[in-house]
DNA sequence: GTCAAGAAGATTGTCGACAATCGACAGAAC
DNA sequence: GTTCTGTCGATTGTCGACAATCTTCTTGAC
């Protein structure tokens, strides 16, 4: 009646199932490279050809970035890449602080050693990819670090939340470039919240990740603004 | 350069693209009827032979299904019907208290006069069905009343998370029967809500709201927890 | 009797093909 | 010149079939 655990994986499983899961990735990619633009069409047919395979499994990872908010489908017509509009932006943002900010105070209430472990490390990367000057994988660093906080909450359904959006707002971010002049702000504006964790403070955790998610909402939407106001004019 | 709003719909667009849909409503009926119970598989082929058509619409249908919570797949072993634990359910709760109670608030904010007319016909529904002994209904009119909430928040993602947890709330309210003795109680516990907003009362509405979720919290997981209990027992 | 290895059946993953639908263009009617 | 209609190419929606995988049952060794 005992579950045999696995005796020795002394092979990585090679995720078979991993083709559908393998054109996710690429179309992802793609579209958080700007190789895909907002409105693009994707068309079944012409993915699948360029890929070598058939159509059935690029629909599914089509279907799938339609969940993650990446890609909109309409009936007869297909898939297409997300618009990205400043009232979306906006709305992400505030659905944002309202999921993190429970998340990160059951955090606190709960045992965030663990999770502070991982927060550090975080901020450390985003420093180094500072320096580094590569801004795409600190926009991921960020990404971490806000997962983190709904992983460590203790809801795994924020977790669920979280990643139906991290898609979306991660391409809000790579549309706009930069968001601070100066890189290293990205690692310094995580601060607060992390040493309010620390401090065991959950209100206070609450107050800074409130505010540095609302700091980031309105500089994303004012850049967003002006680069749409541009684009048009 | 003016676009004609559509000069007098005489006939309602019927939706095509309606045979996934059709399949949706199916399964997602037979899971909330409880003809399909938690654990329970769902093969493609067998269900494509039921329905007379192919497994691809099937199949699509369980996909939409997975993101609407009430299935799981996993890889090369299909659908189930999900498991539902207390802990899902308690985790289910504190985010819809998370999320409701942000879109009560910008209700309120807002202009909620359109709204309280919904609100209030759906408390009124509550209380026909509960005449009527048909708590099945009951529980969509519950549903559909905070689903307004949301809707009329302003912020369009409060309606996306809500409707992807929408199911899955119901099909625990479904296995669980009844909520109240009484089966009144369910549209009185609405009303404070409701004053609240109709006195314009932000932080009130949101008290009251977190109240009312709470409370259902509460009586939910205690009931599922005796079920637990006696069903293993 | 217990457990492991193998065969048989069932189910999912993927494929290529056909039918239904959509968008664009050309042509006819006014 | 404008508007409607018919046709065409392209794309999605659906289908049936095959290969890969999982589950179950049987077989055999200890």
């Amino acid at each position: 009646m005992s579950m045999d655990p696995a005796p020795d994986p002394i092979f990585a499983r090679l995720d078979r199932a991993g083709l559908v899961q393998h054109v996710v990735r690429l179309i992802t990619d793609a579209i958080l490279q700007g190789r895909l633009k907002p409105g693009d069409r994707l068309t079944e047919s012409g993915i699948a050809r360029e890929l070598g395979l058939s159509r059935a499994p690029v629909r599914e990872a089509a279907r799938l970035l339609e969940n993650r908010g990446l890609v909109v489908s309409q009936p007869n017509r297909g898939f297409f890449v997300r618009e990205v509009t400043v009232e979306a932006i906006d709305s992400l943002y505030e659905l944002r602080i309202c999921i993190e900010c429970a998340a990160v105070e059951r955090l606190v209430a709960g045992d965030p050693a663990q999770a502070l472990i991982g927060l550090r490390e975080r901020i450390d990367e985003m420093r180094d990819l500072a320096e580094a000057d590569d801004p795409l994988s600190q926009i991921e660093a960020d990404m971490a670090f806000h997962r983190l906080i709904c992983l460590h909450s203790g809801n795994e359904r924020f977790v669920t939340v979280f990643d139906q959006i991290a898609d979306e707002t991660q391409l809000s971010l790579m549309l706009i470039g930069r968001l601070y002049d100066d890189p290293m702000r990205m690692a310094e504006t995580h601060e607060p919240v992390f040493d309010a964790i620390a401090a065991r403070d959950a209100q206070g955790a609450r107050a800074a990740l409130e505010y540095h998610i609302g700091t980031a909402r309105r500089v994303v939407t004012d850049i967003f603004r002006k680069l749409k106001e541009d684009g048009s004019a």
